[in-house]
DNA sequence: ACCTGAACACCGTTCAAGT
DNA sequence: ACCTGAACACCGTTCAAGT
């Protein structure tokens, strides 16, 4: 059994915004790689933003799932903390355009489905975070808030990274350090 | 005295990404806002990414006086922290893709002259963590790193709101009160 | 229900000229 | 030195048909 022309259409798009950028993903040669015309995909999606939130979708339930298997894969929960934290950082090195599609790109987040499932990812980000308080590695205020700052510092890292404002002549360390330094500070009381 | 052509151009297209975003930053609206054909900015720019980076290049030297005036005129290093931050969370506000723009957008990087005023624009924050470090308002970890970090905090805070993920539902509060946040957890000592 | 081919309006960029 | 008009290749999107 062969994927539904649509999953095909989402695979084709996200392996496009690997190998060129949101740039490269073009209707035309999104259409191109699965073999039917330029505008077969205005009958899967409404337009092109529809078809970028699809592969955000896909990837936000992904993430998610990384999220919660870091929650109950560790030792203690900073070490969930530290497992859930990598894999954000890996995924974002691995695949940049999608990284920032999930995360930064603006315009995408109309889509009901998709702010739902990104809520859910922040949602079990923040169970780690909530845990991690209840074992006294992180400080005892408000978890949504405290879940927030960790979540920003984490993205804020990432992005100054892929938008080629952490290099090298700055000094400031990999993104890795970064989140590291931050949950040592945090950690400290 | 009017300005010269290479200046209007820029100005246009700072105005055009304060109005509508990226998209809507063409050479032909730039052009004809300053009235000269749809390709004569190719005379001032080698290409609509080099204009761009003008107009980056321009914001980056404010933001830089603008620290260097929150350095010198809070009452303390504290303080001036918190106005540097907050001269950035509103730039971000008034000029939502231009921020991106300064602080995003990859593919900007390569012209040197804007990746010194990029630096100088961080060094210049830097010189105020130094100082509330002093003055034992910050932990005393080696400067760069821990400005790298409230930067990242800083800046993924407003990049997260700016991409709609920050909203409401989430139960995260304000960029301001994450950066308080922050600010007041690393503060403890 | 799903797909195709032609067409439209729009871009960035290049080029041969003009002053 | 600076600007113009025409042209090229490329897009997203729409529409009238086809099966």
């Amino acid at each position: 059994m062969s994927d539904s022309t649509r999953d095909q259409l989402i695979t084709a798009a996200a392996s496009l915004l690997d190998s060129g950028g949101q740039e490269a993903v073009t209707l035309r040669a999104v259409a191109q790689r699965v073999g039917v015309s330029h505008n077969a995909p205005y009958r899967h999606f409404r337009d092109r933003a529809a078809l970028l939130a699809a592969v955000a979708q896909r990837d936000f339930v992904w993430m998610r799932g990384a999220f919660g298997a870091a929650l109950s894969g560790g030792p203690d929960a900073a070490a969930s903390l530290r497992t859930a934290a990598a894999a954000l950082i890996d995924y974002a090195h691995s695949h940049r355009a999608r990284y920032r599609l999930l995360f930064s790109d603006r315009g995408l987040m109309p889509e009901p489905e998709l702010s739902a499932a990104a809520f859910a990812c922040f949602e079990a980000f923040a169970a780690i975070v909530a845990r991690a308080q209840g074992e006294g590695a992180l400080p005892p205020v408000e978890t949504v808030r405290l879940t927030g700052l960790i979540y920003a510092a984490v993205h804020g890292a990432i992005d100054l990274e892929l938008g080629g404002r952490g290099g090298g002549k700055k000094g400031l360390g990999s993104v890795e350090a970064t989140v590291g330094l931050l949950l040592e500070l945090l950690g400290r009381r």
